[in-house]
DNA sequence: CCTACCGATCGGTAGG
DNA sequence: CCTACCGATCGGTAGG
């Protein structure tokens, strides 16, 4: 692990910026250079492949994912209320990097082996993450006796397609969507009977 | 209109395949050439532009969505049913043509205006629809009172996500997709107490 | 970080 | 549907 610049973390700003934007192939080396403002062979004074950016961008996002989540399975609340701090917690992670999130979601799939199998395999851990956490609910009778696996499915997807449609200067703030989506998913649309 | 013959439907079908698989940027016409055969240049007695295949898929898709669930809309059952339906309609969308559902829902953005803009008023509409009967069961008192937006965009999501995990040959049909998801989505994750 | 350049590949076309 | 090709652009490198 080499400590990286200033100038190696502009460039992984721009990156993030015009990857979000146009999509990781898409973009070319040219396009990063102009937004850096110099040329394109001079990129390479910083990087040593595009795809490593990409590589760099979607590892520090999981790593995220993984540093907000984590402590909050390892503490000793009740489920429920795990689940609440771990909606808050990743929905946040989105909203504060929202353009790395996007490649997070939707970019990995250039990557090249051995990277693209890596990369499944930690997405797939985080995924194990909230399937403990949903397998634990029903077990203790907070959660509703359901398919462990389609309800991970359905919280995970509800969270991951905030990304779509999330934009900063909107009227929510990351704790309001946290807070609805939380009730939304617990309690469901139905109007409560009785 | 002209009608498209068996061999431009053959051409489509093979870049729903290669498109749903690498992405319509990381997909060239070279890759579909070989695909169907026959040599790059040979292509474009099938096709205009490239772009204009994306095209196609995307509309057709959309197409198909919008034929599922409005006779559902148009109908006279209560809002509840009507959102079984519709959610039981959109999935089997999604899981009978998962290549172009998959880039409908991912490959949109390369579109070039003024398509792109037809695309997003048209998907903008779909969007509106699901909003009406949110709306309508929400008036009526059938759903809870809440965030009517968010929960348009809550069952969006949790819809359009089966299409990263849903495999045909997966153990769950189509109509078990739809009936878990309502269920969840209704009536929630938790345990209904009492 | 620049100049100058590499071979490969891109979407697409002319003429048959 | 093929041969033969177009100019443009691709990711990346050598040498300074």
């Amino acid at each position: 692990m080499s400590e990286s610049t200033a100038k190696q973390q502009e460039v992984v700003g721009v990156a993030e910026r015009l990857f979000s934007e146009r999509g990781y192939e898409a973009t070319s080396v040219r396009d990063m250079a102009e937004a850096l403002d110099i040329k394109p062979g001079s990129l390479y004074a910083h990087i040593e492949t595009k795809e490593n950016l990409l590589w760099e961008i979607v590892t520090n996002a999981a790593d995220r994912f993984f540093a907000a989540v984590k402590p909050i399975l390892d503490s000793d609340l009740v489920t429920i209320e795990k689940l609440r701090r771990v909606v808050a917690a990743h929905v946040t992670v989105i909203t504060d990097s929202a353009r790395s999130a996007a490649i997070y979601l939707t970019e990995w799939r250039h990557l090249s082996e051995p990277r693209l199998s890596r990369f499944r395999a930690r997405r797939d851990d985080y995924e194990g993450l909230i399937r403990g956490l949903v397998h634990n609910g029903i077990q203790e009778g907070e959660l509703a006796d359901m398919d462990e696996k389609f309800a991970t499915m359905l919280i995970l997807s509800s969270m991951n397609w905030i990304h779509q449609w999330y934009r900063p200067d909107g009227p929510m703030t990351p704790q309001e969507i946290a807070r609805k989506l939380t009730e939304m998913l617990l309690n469901g649309l139905r109007r409560a009977t009785g």
